[in-house]
DNA sequence: CTGTTATGTTGATATATCTCAATCTTTTGT
DNA sequence: ACAAAAGATTGAGATATATCAACATAACAG
C-alpha cells in the first residue's frame, strides 16, 4: 500500500491539490496509519443510503455512481459520477452519521477509507482544512441548486442536452467518450424514463448534433447547438 | 439596538440554542461592534443572486422567502420559507462570494447584518462553531436531496402534499395557518403552474382533506391522508 | 458455442400537466 | 370610496411524456 507524500504534500495515491495539501506532516501520518484500501469489482456496492457513516472515502481508481434511492418507488436519481482524487462521503457527517446517498461501482474500483474521527480531529486542529472542506460542501450545494433548476424545469430535450455536457465537461473531459452509464442510469441521471431517453438520444443522432455507436460511445458533433438545446430547456 | 447577550449565550434578539451560543464573550463582542440592524418592508428584496456576498443575513423578526431564479425562463424554485433565529447567506460563502439565491421579505422582516470577514475569523478560531456550521449546511444538503427526489419524481398531488405538510410543519408550526404565500408562490415552491395548483387545492378542499378560506388560511382536515397522498407521489 | 438473462429499441396508447384566454375577486393607491 | 392593478379561478384544448407490450440486440455463464 503507497504512503502518503510528506512535507504537507498530497496523497501518493493521487490525491492532488485537494484540501489534503493542507495537512501537517503529523495529521498526515494519523490518517496514513488508520487509513484502509479497499478494492471493489464492477457492480459492487461501496455504501448504501441509510448505512452508518464510519469513513469518508477518497477514491484512487475507476470510477463510482452516486445516487439517491427511493424505497417505495425504485426511482433513483443519479447526483454525480465519482472519479479518482474526489472524496465521497455525504451530508449526515455531523448530522445523523448516516448514508443519504448511494455509491456503486462503475467499474473496479480502489478506495481509501478515512475514519470519520480522524477527519473530525484534524478539523478541529487545522482550521484551514475545515475551510477547504466548507468550500466544497458548498460547492456541491451550488451544484445542486442547479439540478434542482434543470431537472424541475427544463423538458426532456434540455435535460438530456445537460446530461451528455456534464459526462463530455466534467467526467470524460472529452468530446468523445466511451461510457460505463447504461440507459437506465442516463434516465436516473435526467429524471425521466428510459425509453425517453432512447428516443431523445435518437434524435439528437439525426439531427446530427451527436454521434452515438454501439450503445455506449458518444460524440458530441455541435456542441454550440447541444449548449443551446440545454439553455432553452 | 439590543445588545447581544454576554457570557457565551445567545443574541439577544432571539437567537436561541443556535451556534452562537459556541461563541465566547470577547467573539461575541466583535460580531456585535460591526453587526448593523436592517429593517425590510413587505416585498422588498434582501439580496439577490448574482449579487456579492458580503455578510450573512440573521433574520430577527419576519419572514423571508428564499428562491432560485432564473434569468432565461423567470421560472422560479421556492427553496424555504426563513423565520426568526435562522440564519440565510448562501452557498457561496468560501467558494465565490456571491449570492445563489434570492431573499425577499415575505411581510416587514427585521435583520442583522454580520461580515462575512467576521465570520470567517471567528471560524478560524473556534471550531466548534465550525463544526455547527458544518452540521447546518449538511442537513441543508439532506433537504435539498428530498426535495430533488420530491419534485422530479412525485406528481402534483403527491407535490402539493409537501408543500401543505412543508408549512404545517416546519414554518408555522401548526394545521391551522395563515400564509403570506401567494398561489403562485405555492406553484415555484411546489415545481408546477399556479392553475395546477389552484385544481388541486379545491380537489382536496372538495374531499374534505384541508379547508381553505379566503385564499390564504388553510387548515389540515386529515392528516393522514395527506401524509399518505405525499408517500405515493 | 448456445441458451439465458439483461439491456436496448420501437410503436401505440393513455394521461397528467401546461398553455391560453376569459372572467371573477381581492388588494392597493389616490 | 373608487379606479386600477394584481391575484385567483375556471374551462377548453394542446402536448409532452409516461406506460405498456412486443421485439431486437448484446452480454454472460455453463
Amino acid at each position: 500500500m503507497a504512503e502518503f507524500a510528506k512535507s504537507g504534500n498530497c496523497f501518493s495515491c493521487g490525491l492532488k491539490s485537494s484540501m489534503f495539501c493542507l495537512l501537517t506532516d503529523i495529521q498526515l501520518d494519523e490518517i496514513n496509519s488508520n487509513r484502509q484500501q479497499v478494492t471493489f469489482k464492477k457492480g459492487e456496492t461501496i455504501f448504501k443510503s441509510g448505512g452508518p457513516l464510519t469513513h469518508i472515502l477518497c477514491i484512487t481508481s475507476g470510477m463510482v455512481k452516486i445516487f439517491l434511492e427511493d424505497k417505495n418507488n425504485k426511482k433513483n436519481l443519479l447526483l454525480k459520477i465519482a472519479k479518482p482524487t474526489q472524496l465521497i462521503g455525504g451530508p449526515g457527517f455531523l448530522v445523523d452519521e448516516l448514508h443519504h446517498i448511494t455509491a456503486i461501482a462503475l467499474e473496479d474500483t480502489k478506495t481509501c477509507f478515512i475514519k470519520v474521527s480522524d477527519f473530525k480531529e484534524i478539523m478541529a486542529e487545522n482550521s484551514k482544512f475545515a475551510f477547504e472542506f466548507i468550500k466544497y460542501r458548498n460547492e456541491r450545494v451550488i451544484f445542486y441548486f442547479q439540478r434542482l433548476m434543470d431537472l424541475t424545469h427544463k423538458q426532456t430535450h434540455g435535460k438530456i442536452a445537460d446530461t451528455l455536457l456534464y459526462l463530455a465537461n466534467e467526467v470524460y473531459g472529452s468530446d468523445s467518450f466511451d461510457t460505463l452509464l447504461s440507459r437506465q442510469d442516463l434516465a436516473d441521471m435526467s429524471a425521466m424514463t428510459k425509453e425517453s431517453v432512447i428516443r431523445i438520444i435518437k434524435e439528437f443522432v439525426e439531427s446530427g448534433i451527436i454521434a452515438c455507436n454501439n450503445h455506449h460511445h458518444f460524440e458530441i458533433m455541435d456542441k454550440n447547438k447541444l449548449i443551446k438545446i440545454s439553455k432553452t430547456g
